[in-house]
DNA sequence: TGACAATGAATGAACGTTCATTCATTTTCC
DNA sequence: GGAAAATGAATGAACGTTCATTCATTGTCA
């Protein structure tokens, strides 16, 4: 369909991507060597800096990498029947057994890269604000289920739901790792639950006065 | 009162400390060096590893200051007189322009550190563990205010509120440097009281239906 | 078709630098 | 004087990065 050549590039980068996200879950962005990378997708050494400019051009890469991985678990947010539904997809889009990936001690890794590098800060300020807004849209849209009850914005709303969506995530990169993909994603469910049950759920019935 | 050599040891210990977060949040944990410690606190290199047996000594010794931190965090929360106040506290600790500290970004290299150092995971469990606690007993001393409505137990609320306050944490860290402590304090209170709202105020007349 | 030339993906040893850590030496203080 | 505190040059390991080299593949020409 296109250039070989430009997809075998592609596909080497992916690969080196992949390892390069397993390395840095495991050992973080700065104590993770380019060997380690190399011998994680092997391949040798010098063949990652045909593909990528140095270690910090890898890191970017991964962070833009991490943009889409944010904007595909948007899209099926967005595509899901039910709000409850999006929050629960943007409540366990990193629990992944194998895909789609975003993993928390990668996420984690990179706030506390942006907190230092401007670049990596921009760009996932970018992330957010795009997220955010998504998800402001969808509340928006999803008018039926909530009364004005407790009088906050679409916009407030989204943010105390990333909010909510972040701190869950830092807390999973203390889970002990024994504890499977599949056990961390039902935590995650009955957290983003009651989430939509305080801040959505039409009410039956006031217990008093 | 006590031993002054035992009281000299401390004050260079907490010397070295404070030096040690100021590095930790400005480079992380891995790419502050020894060099950059002994310089911000104005001492040899040497004289580190008199006081400290090595640098994830010092790592460590850092966690074991940021309990205390929380601790005493919790304390002032529980002394509160209302549980909007106590949130409130809650939510403002780390923005410090002097003391007390809890650096966001030190905080969030804290978690990532501890995504992969299991001693440093116990810690912050332990921590966060002991706050939870503190917080689920405080909303349960504070039943007048909340009727039974969601049907959540204190413990998934302190759960709920926890994971909003560190979520709003990283968010800190994408912040602009430009921004204030006190801008920061501001931003954050407003999120308090939004989620206060949303959890605890008592409906008055609900809009419809 | 077959011989030869050109290509560039891939390798991994080597380089210069940085860093945590050590320790012989000096300073401080009782 | 001597014990404890403090120094900072020295050490060696580990790191990011480079580059001379290899070699399978592709292109050229008879």
């Amino acid at each position: 369909m296109s250039q070989p050549q430009i997809d075998s590039t592609l596909d080497r980068r992916a690969q080196i991507l992949d390892a390069a996200v397993v390395c840095f879950a495991k050992r973080g962005f700065h104590q993770a060597s380019m060997h380690d990378i190399s011998a994680e997708a092997g391949i040798s050494v010098g063949l990652i800096y045909r593909y990528f400019e140095n270690k910090e051009a890898v890191i970017s890469a991964m962070a833009a990498r991490h943009k889409k991985e944010i904007h595909a678990m948007l899209e099926r947010a967005r595509q899901a029947p039910t709000l409850l539904e999006s929050l629960e997809i943007l409540f366990t889009a990193h629990c992944c057994e194998n895909e789609p990936r975003v993993i928390s001690a990668f996420v984690v890794d990179l706030y506390a890269e942006a907190s230092r590098n401007p670049q990596v800060a921009d760009l996932v300020c970018d992330v957010l604000k795009t997220a955010m807004d998504g998800v402001t849209e969808l509340i928006a849209r999803a008018k039926e289920v909530q009364s004005a009850e407790h009088g906050l914005t679409p916009a407030e709303l989204a943010e105390l739901i990333f909010s909510v969506a972040r701190g869950m995530l830092m807390l999973d990169v203390l889970r002990p790792q024994e504890m499977t993909a599949a056990e961390r994603r039902t935590r995650q469910l009955e957290v983003a639950r009651r989430l939509w049950r305080v801040l959505f759920k039409p009410k039956t019935e006031p217990a008093y006065a």
